[in-house]
DNA sequence: TCTAAACGGGGAAACCGTCCCCGCTTATTT
DNA sequence: AAATAAGCGGGGACGGTTTCCCCGTTTAGA
């Protein structure tokens, strides 16, 4: 980090103040798209970025942009957490609970428009995002599987959706309560992964590759 | 049931086919609402019905009538299931999977909007039904439990709620493929209730009443 | 200090949900 | 089977909301 002239080319850099609200704008909308679903206003979203609605629209072109955005920063924050689990070297099943208390409250749920059907599942973008998602818990839980902790049916779409659905708000309006209960539910769930299983599945496990199935 | 004269007044009954429509609305609106939250638009729910947009203005005078027919309807059904449960004399937890499984089938996921800020939560024809999903429920559990089944630390909310969530559709446009990972993830769910428990859960055990509360 | 990129608020235009009106259909009665 | 009135359904106007552009002003970067 030099005093100056740290940065190489400079024509295609853009100013500080506006990577900052394009910044602030992806966290607001991941916000929103949480607990409002994938239509709120982008005057709203721009109202809680503290940015102009014009800032909004001249940073995403449509809709479809924003949401992308979004979809993978979510994606880029959960693979940190996958991460990060895994560097823990203790017990396999406590770092496969701690990613998934994580998950949920980074709000993972925000990645649900990704399995609408107005929405392009094979953006580039997005198919590497999931495939780093995956490998990750994958191994997280196969890690825990391999000390005889976790059960065999199960693969990382399941753990997955579970996360999603479970830390998703009800329906209201700003129903941040239920924060409350999320992680209880949450611990239900993943007890029930335990090994060994004291019953069977229908269908077979899921991977991420299986939920953009139609 | 005689030939003629089986209903003593016929003054206020309406016409049969008035009545077969009505049940169709409701049918309708309980589907439409678990897809797409409960503002879809009144034309929508008519067409899937299969009548015409009027008829549902005829019946229900406003959004809020036709929502707290859907909520009691759905609480009617989960109350039957649970009574159904309840009959079962065979194993107790075996009891409480048939009837979990069922409520997520009869989509009980469409009184989320119970949840919802926007809605009367103290109407007398909700308050009776959901002290009697809530007896029935936890009566079911209480049984479980007696036998050891159960983990001591989970309400009758904390059932309710999981199934709700777990049994909605992500979030997209008829997204019921998703049906098939349902059963999937509600019984690793009902797996992490068994006794003995294998964790302490954060908070304390829910019940129905808790989440009527702001 | 200078310049151009970026900003923000206001407002027009398009879109969508609500709800009424009226000619037609059909369940029910005698 | 005919009479009768309750119920039905589609079209369309109204009102509210969202989108998106325009242009005067601000501010980062050199």
């Amino acid at each position: 980090m030099q005093t100056a002239a740290s940065v190489s080319h400079k024509a295609s850099r853009p100013r500080a103040d506006a990577l900052r609200n394009r910044e602030r704008i992806v966290t607001a909308a991941r916000e929103m798209f949480v607990e409002f679903g994938a239509d709120v206003p982008f005057d709203e979203v721009a109202r809680r970025a503290g940015v102009g609605n014009a800032t909004v629209y001249r940073n995403f072109p449509d809709r479809e942009a924003l949401v992308r955005e979004v979809v993978c920063s979510v994606m880029d924050r959960t693979s940190e957490a996958a991460e990060q689990a895994l560097a823990e070297t203790g017990d396999a099943f406590e770092a496969l609970e701690r990613f998934a208390h994580t998950a949920a409250a980074e709000r993972i749920s925000a990645l649900c428009p990704m399995l609408s059907s107005a929405f392009d599942r094979h953006h580039p973008d997005l198919e590497a995002a999931r495939v780093r998602v995956d490998t990750l818990v994958a191994r997280i839980m196969d890690r825990a599987r391999a000390a005889g902790q976790l059960r065999d049916d199960v693969g990382s779409g399941d753990l997955l959706v579970g996360i999603a659905q479970l830390s998703r708000p009800p329906a209201g309006t700003g129903c941040l309560s239920a924060d409350r209960f999320v992680h209880r539910h949450l611990q239900l769930f993943l007890d029930g992964m335990r090994a060994p299983a004291p019953s069977s599945l229908p269908g077979a496990a899921v991977t991420v590759e299986d939920l953009r199935a139609s």
